[in-house]
DNA sequence: CTTTTACTGCAACTCGATTGCAAAGATTAC
DNA sequence: GTAATCTTTGCAATCGAGTTGCAGTAAAAG
């Protein structure tokens, strides 16, 4: 696993304090996170200054969002040599039971077949149903 | 084509002269419209009347919406028979240059081979890029 | 016809997202 | 070094899609 500082080093994002705490966060959870999820976990930093590292982190290509259905977007860290675009597709999963939503990178995403002329560049993918833990 | 009368009644929703309208006006567009779309279409029909009327088509299946991260919910006709279960599944394309979101009913999706104990209920699955026509 | 239930229009409100602005901090020019 | 310039941050205000309470109207039931 890389540092903050290591990933924003290769993402050429230039260090703050703020941009620190928010990767940091970010990569200490296993679900991907709402601007409100962060604003929480993080007390004495404000909510517009998240909101805008959220959006230099995106354009840098540091995280992705996830529009999962709920309401509030949500943000994971990109995988190591993710460049976002459609060859690091992958689902996301919606737990209806518990409301996390993560990354599946483990789970093939096959080639969509468009019609003709039509030219992929993202996708967002929202599986959803019930996570392992709340399907028992 | 089935007629708004048809769908409604096979669907086992009232008709309302709101409800007509709103249901024509969404057969007649190719692509899903969003609240304010149908509301400037219809000039006088109430915004909350043609919402609450969205609701109750989305809840007897006679639409479906669509999360296409333009942060406004797009709403469609359900295709012919579907039950809007995991099978009845289908991409929709948003394009990123004329912001038209549509469902690619012809397009298949393969079947998605979920973790370990994982339940598959629903999903959002918006593919974006260039439509043919903007594609030029 | 009377009672009950469902639908509609209007206004108010919620809440996630976004922006203007000035202060603070960092970087570059001299 | 200091001054000028650019970037980041915090705060308050605003935006806008979505949602709700409520009272009036229309439709269905008795
Ligand atoms: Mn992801
Ligand atoms: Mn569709
Ligand atoms: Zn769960
Ligand atoms: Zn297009």
């Amino acid at each position: 696993m890389q540092t903050e500082e290591e990933i924003l080093k290769i993402k050429k994002v230039k260090n703050t304090a703020v941009r620190t705490v928010v990767l940091r966060h970010l990569l200490s959870q296993e679900k991907a996170q709402s601007l409100k999820d962060i604003e929480n976990a993080l007390a004495y930093t404000d909510r517009s200054s998240i909101f805008r590292t959220l959006k230099t982190f995106e354009e840098n290509k540091v995280i992705h969002s996830i529009e999962d259905g709920s309401g509030m977007t949500k943000y994971a860290v990109c995988a190591k040599g993710c460049n976002c675009d459609p060859k690091d597709l992958h689902y996301h999963f919606y737990c209806t039971n518990c409301d996390k939503t993560f990354c599946l990178f483990d789970v093939p995403i096959p080639k969509i077949q468009l019609p003709e002329n039509f030219k992929l560049q993202q996708a967002n993918m929202v599986v959803k149903g019930l996570c392992d833990n709340c399907n028992k």
